[in-house]
RNA sequence: GGCCCGGUAGUUCAGCUGGUUAGAACGCUAGCCUGUCACGCUAGAGGUCGACGGUUCGAGCCCGUUCCGGGUCGCCA
């Protein structure tokens, strides 16, 4: 092994060009490929940037070429030489006009054969590249990744700074909050017993940033939800998160689609123009069955309550009469791509999601073949199949329930479901507001209604009223920003009254006292004068996943954790030994099987 | 926790109806080669078929359990 002394890098390996010719150039890097043709020795070196080769002839020092014989993939040299055209150009990469012809190289350090090939478009199972992610991040296609997260980060920071907002850091180790996601806790040393949580979100914080008059805040803030993983979540993720005072919901959204609009040209140069769509919550689940649709296809839902509700077909009366509804989907000339047994399949992702059943339809160059065809008159289908849309080469999907959010959600997810298998056409970045959430869910399970969001977001100005009265008729100034079927960040207006808060409380089953307890601290600040305020967190991982087209969360960020929540490289989360359990007053229960 | 998919040289995969010594490509090692760039040619090494148990004269293949990885539902206010 050798030392780099006196040895100092003139450019980076991608960097050289013809016009570099002549120069004395120093590099340092990684070995991808050694050629050996005998009475001549090509070396690819590789860094961040790109490839340069070396080259070693019979012009070269016997104790150099001798050297560049034995070196193998993945060597850390450095090398010195004079730049020269090279007799045979290739035009694959950008230096390929070029090479060193080398006067001295150094071994920097040997490396063993890797596990798998460092190349670009690598097929090697996730789990291996996992395993071994310093050398999976060395490939060009994560690096390109990561590169252009800093990127977005960089171009968030410039454009918040632009607008005024100041990036605060808020703690990581902070007071458990049972409500929403699971807590990951940090047990106290200090205060045995007692323990941290670590921040599902500054929610809190920033809040009281507006209180402290920081005015606008901002921060790429880690988070952390001890929930399971799934392609486009982590465990840990980081949020651009954002607080405004002295704001109403069009201000919020103003910041937010400006941002969107920066960041897009900045990386992309995507033009996004504004101001973006905005849709009701309530019209984008009657369209499109989703709280975050991907508005770049149709196939919209349908309701034929209206036309089925006297039928003759029970599953579709009683439907209707329990207080639900009929809905459905036509997928265009879709007969020679949806078997009966696709429609099967369809059935039983329609039951997992929790419908009851599947109603449907093929209409073919034979006819009309249905489920429920015999329990309707001629007329009745005919009257369906023109109120749907659906002609001939058709396939309707319908489903029937007497909770009108399930037909919903149902027919949302085959929607989905259907695109995909006709490979329906999603290209661009589709970009939207979802506005006025209903402020209230009803939990069929503890037979309540509990917050939709959490319980600071303020409610419209005109449903205040139905508080107490009627939760279902009371809408939030909560907003979600959607992109490509994905949600993308999630915002509301604060409640600042606090008599409305206590309402709030209340009406979500909190008594004063525990509510007190609980977010004390925080109505005890908007005691000492709250300003109006509202904001906004965007997901950053999401976001670049969105701008890269990257299929998993885990392309973008550096170190990822697997499904069953542990990190391969470093095997995480591991025991620790009964002497620092002890320092922090812990001791195990034997593990349950 | 439920459902679905996968696990065979270092890597990516093939392996027929259960039947001889489990194959290929790339990678690796060695030799040859003066313009390669996915260099070429020749030779070679490399396997507990994820693990355990069962069925069978015989299991990479069938059955059960389990481990690992992925997708998804639940969950993620």
């Amino acid at each position: 092994m050798e030392t780099i002394k006196g040895m100092k890098r003139t450019r980076y390996c991608g960097e050289f060009r013809r016009e570099h010719a002549g120069e004395t150039a120093t590099v340092f890097g990684w070995v991808q490929r050694q050629r050996d043709l005998g009475q001549l020795i090509f070396i690819d070196l590789r860094d961040r940037t790109g490839i340069v080769q070396l080259a070693f002839d019979d012009n070269t020092a016997r104790d150099i070429f001798d050297k560049a014989f034995t070196i193998r993939g993945e060597y850390v040299l450095a090398a010195t030489g004079t730049v020269r055209v090279r007799s045979s150009i290739n035009n694959e990469i950008p230096t390929g006009e070029v090479e060193i012809a080398v006067t001295e190289l150094r071994v920097l350090n040997k490396a063993e054969t890797p596990p798998f090939e460092i190349v670009e478009n690598s097929n090697t199972a996730e789990a291996m590249r996992l395993k071994y992610r310093y050398l999976d991040l060395r490939r060009p296609d994560l690096q390109r990744n990561l590169l252009l997260r800093h990127k977005i980060a960089k171009a968030t920071r410039d454009y918040f700074d632009s607008q005024g907002f100041v990036e605060l850091e808020t703690p990581i180790l902070v007071r458990s909050t049972p409500e929403g996601a699971r807590d990951f806790l940090v047990p106290s040393r200090v205060h045995k017993g007692e323990f941290y949580a670590l921040p599902q979100s500054p929610q809190l914080y920033k809040q009281l940033s507006m209180v402290a008059g920081f005015d606008r805040y901002f921060q790429l803030a880690r988070c952390f939800r001890d929930e399971d993983l799934r392609a486009d979540r982590q465990p840990e993720f980081t949020q651009i998160d954002l607080e405004m005072s002295f704001v109403d919901v069009e201000d919020v959204l103003e910041i937010g689609e400006g941002f969107v609009k920066h960041v897009f040209k900045e990386i992309l140069n995507v033009d996004v123009p504004l101001p973006l769509p905005r849709m009701t919550y309530t019209e984008a689940m009657e369209r499109f069955g989703s709280d975050k649709p991907d508005t770049r296809f149709g196939m919209e839902l349908c309701d034929v309550s209206d036309i089925v509700k006297e039928c003759g077909f029970g599953v579709f009366t009683s439907a209707v009469e329990g207080g639900g509804s009929v809905r459905g989907i036509v997928a265009k000339d879709a007969v020679k791509n949806i078997s009966r047994k696709d429609i099967d399949k369809l059935t039983e992702h329609a039951k997992g999601i929790g419908a009851k059943g599947l109603a449907w339809v093929r209409w073919t160059e034979d006819g009309i073949s249905s489920s429920f065809g015999k329990f309707l008159t001629e007329e009745t289908m005919q009257a369906l199949l023109a109120k749907l849309g659906a002609e001939q080469g058709d396939v309707v999907l319908l489903v029937a329930d007497t909770v009108s959010k399930l037909v919903l959600t149902v027919l949302g997810a085959l929607r989905l479901e259907l695109a995909d298998k006709l490979n329906v056409k999603r290209e661009g970045f589709d970009l939207l507001w979802i506005i006025n959430f209903p402020f209230f869910e009803w939990d069929a399970e503890q037979n309540t209604w509990v917050a939709m969001h959490h319980p600071f977001t303020s409610p419209l100005d005109e449903c205040i009223p139905y508080l107490d009265s009627d939760p279902a008729r009371v809408f939030a100034k909560a907003y979600d920003l959607v992109l490509n079927g994905i949600e993308m960040a999630s915002g509301s207006i604060r409640i600042t009254d606090p008599e409305l808060q206590k309402q709030m409380f209340r009406a979500l089953g909190l008594s004063d006292e525990v509510s007190y307890a609980k977010f004390g601290y925080l109505t005890d600040a908007f005691k000492y004068g709250a300003p109006p305020h509202g904001g906004m967190a965007l997901g950053l991982d999401r976001l670049v996943m969105q701008m890269l087209g990257a299929p998993t969360l885990r392309d973008v960020v550096a170190y990822p954790k697997v499904q069953n929540m542990t990190e391969l490289m470093t095997q995480c989360p591991s025991s620790v030994d009964d002497a620092q359990l002890g320092e922090l007053g812990l001791s195990l229960l034997p593990i349950e099987e």
